[in-house]
RNA sequence: GCCGACAUAGCGUAACUGGCAGCGCAACUGACUUGUAAUCAGUAGGUUGGGAGUUCGACUCUCUCUGUCGGCACCA
């Protein structure tokens, strides 16, 4: 999909659309005001207050009619320079616009645009006249606060995204549709992979049959890939005392993002909402001695966090989830080697995948906000130094972001956009030094003195839920043979006289270890052909009076029409060949 | 949590301004006995998300609760 943001000429079109946009509101709501109108990836929004309206379908329709007949009539946009008094006189009438002046810096360049009757402050560049803007669709509208703070008064947001021609538009708009033809929440119905319900309680998601084979299938697979890198595997209790997270910082830090404790008798309980303190006392319970680290203790554990309804998405963003989680326990001389090997893990695990549309994101603390973090100035820029210095030393692309760090460390995140284009974290490692303090820990270095150990956290598939959303956003739900809930689907011809032959198909597979159906309705062949492509199976098998007769076997890939005919032993190399190749 | 929209059978949906809740797929029954994306016929399936109100009469209007969707805010 075209990053509109990045590319110059889009970029500009869709600003001057903005414009146009404000123009044609100005029109229709007379008293209207005007925050920002920004280009973003998918296209640009305006922000606007307009009194006691909200907007509605209808309001969008007359927006977008207004705004073809200003562009239709093709007035010029023209750029004029203004010093700060006559920028604050010309928009005296709008405080949001008189606040944007107020805050730019002195000495700089303040230029304004008019197309018109209309005219905004703005930096431009723009287009040379609004009948560059006819090919344009507004996408949807939402109330968004006022500079982003949920304390202010909500502006109505206005979507749209704008194109040269209408061709380039429609093209758009059809990519927009299938993005959402893939979102997993419709996949994950469609393939009985799993479900939510009201009476169960909103963002903890039930697992169905389909969805608990993928499940188990991703468990094995991280749990055998850990333990060939050195992880150790541990279950701790979903429950902890409140006094657990009061020790670890999160009782502080935290709180409002947990359900809330269960009080009895003289004693408090909370789910869990991660598991770091479980770990750090599981370190605790034995003498280390330096030559025992690292120490690495996994688990597939489940957690539970209070996620705000309005931003619940399926398995994207639940309520109820399981992380691949694991806790490095090292010296600080081996910070940078741990780190890289978390890395180098990660990257193996998501070639597997098939994975390549990710970035790294080198989360930093918020500079002007130091209170919301734990530990000193000088430990934060150390721990910051040592991540980046990992990534320079791996050649990694990566980007940095202030004010995503925990509260107890810099991380890396590894960021993957869903279908329907939001930005949500897959894998994650952090640097903590915080909580190894806070619990005490400690092990005996080479002169026989306690040294407090550094924690790294980390999750490779992140939780298994969002894992799950991604990979089938991914594939389209064309899930690899390896981790198809069904791999091989088997359809006799006629019943009468290929069904023993199938069901011995069956046997065979199921005993070699596949994931095996057969299709023994009394259908027309080509009516189940159609369910096992519908499905998404990667292998269906075709059985009839030929295979019979040779004893062979026809199959056929959920992603070709066409049919290949081979022995049975060469079947069961090709579907060999296809689990260990990942495809 | 905030702004807005939406909620009809397992799934996808229809019912103009209030007037007998319909269709397709799936399910079930029967016929057909099939060579690569939907064989034909029939049957059953609904307190229209829950509750309250207005009305002779509510899927439709009002209130409320719950959930979903789109954003915003949040995201250790």
């Amino acid at each position: 999909m075209e990053n509109i943001k990045e590319n110059a000429e889009l970029n500009k079109l869709n600003h001057s659309c903005a414009h146009l946009m404000a123009q044609a509101v100005k029109h229709l709501y007379p008293n209207a005001k005007f925050w920002v109108g920004p280009v973003i990836e998918e296209g640009f929004y305006y922000d606007m207050d307009l009194g006691d309206v909200t907007l509605t379908d209808e309001d969008l329709e007359k927006i977008s009619k207004e705004m073809k007949k200003i562009a239709k009539d093709g007035k010029r946009i023209v750029r004029k320079e203004l010093t700060k008094e006559e920028a604050l006189e010309m928009f005296k009438d709008d405080e949001y616009k008189v606040d944007l002046i107020e805050n730019m810096p002195e000495g700089e360049v303040i230029s304004c645009y008019t197309q018109g009757d209309f005219t905004d402050l703005c930096r431009g560049p723009h287009v040379e006249s609004v009948k560059e803007c006819k090919h344009f669709k507004l996408l949807r509208f939402s109330g968004a606060y006022y500079k982003g703070d949920a304390n202010n008064k909500v502006l109505q947001r206005v979507y749209g995204v704008c194109f040269p021609t209408e061709e380039e538009l429609e093209k758009h708009l059809q990519e927009l549709e299938e993005q959402k033809e893939r979102d997993h929440r419709k996949l994950g119905k469609e393939l009985g992979i799993f479900m939510f319900s009201d009476l169960v309680g909103k963002g903890l998601p039930m697992w169905l049959p389909n969805g608990f084979i993928l499940r188990r299938t991703l468990v094995d697979y991280i749990t055998d890939k850990e333990l060939a890198h050195g992880y150790q595997h541990v279950m701790t209790p979903s429950l902890g005392s409140v006094d657990l997270y009061k020790t670890s910082g999160h009782w502080d830090h935290y709180k409002e993002d947990m359900f809330p404790a269960m009080q009895l008798d003289n004693e408090a309980y909370v789910l869990r909402p991660m598991n770091c303190p479980h770990h750090m006392m599981m370190f605790k319970n034995s003498l280390h001695s330096y030559r025992d680290l690292p120490v690495r203790i996994a688990e597939i554990a489940n957690d539970f966090r209070y996620e705000s309804s309005g931003s619940l998405c399926g398995l994207e963003r639940a309520r109820a989830f399981t992380q691949n989680d694991s806790h490095i326990f090292c010296t600080k001389d081996q910070i940078k080697e741990e780190f890289k090997a978390v890395i180098d893990l990660i990257l193996d695990v998501y070639k597997d995948f098939g994975f390549k549309d990710y970035r790294f994101r080198l989360s930093l603390r918020d500079k002007n906000n130091t209170e919301k973090y734990f530990g000193n100035d000088e430990l934060w820029e150390q721990s910051e130094k040592e991540l980046r210095e990992v990534l320079e030393s791996m050649h990694a692309d990566y980007y940095e972001a202030e004010g995503e760090a925990a509260f107890y460390g810099p991380k890396l995140d590894v960021q993957v956009k869903s279908a329907i284009g939001h930005d949500v974290s897959l894998s994650t490692v952090q640097l903590d030094y915080q909580l190894p303090e806070r619990f005490e820990l400690t092990y005996i270095d080479e002169n026989g003195e306690k040294q407090r150990p550094v924690v790294i956290h980390r999750a490779i598939l992140g939780s298994l839920d969002r894992f799950v959303a991604f990979l089938l956003e991914e594939t389209k739900g064309i899930l690899p043979l390896w981790l198809a809930p069904i791999g091989v689907n088997i359809i006799p011809v006629n019943l009468e006289h290929h069904l023993a032959y199938a069901k011995e198909m069956e046997s065979n597979l199921k005993k070699a270890g596949y994931r095996v159906s057969l299709d023994d309705r009394n259908e027309k062949l080509s009516y189940r052909m159609r369910e096992s492509v519908v499905k998404k199976i990667p292998v269906t098998v075709i059985l009839g009076q030929k295979e019979v007769d040779s004893k062979l076997i026809s199959y056929r890939e959920s992603d070709s029409e066409e049919t290949t005919t081979v022995s049975i032993s060469e079947f069961e190399n090709y579907l060999q060949k296809r689990i260990e190749e990942k495809i």
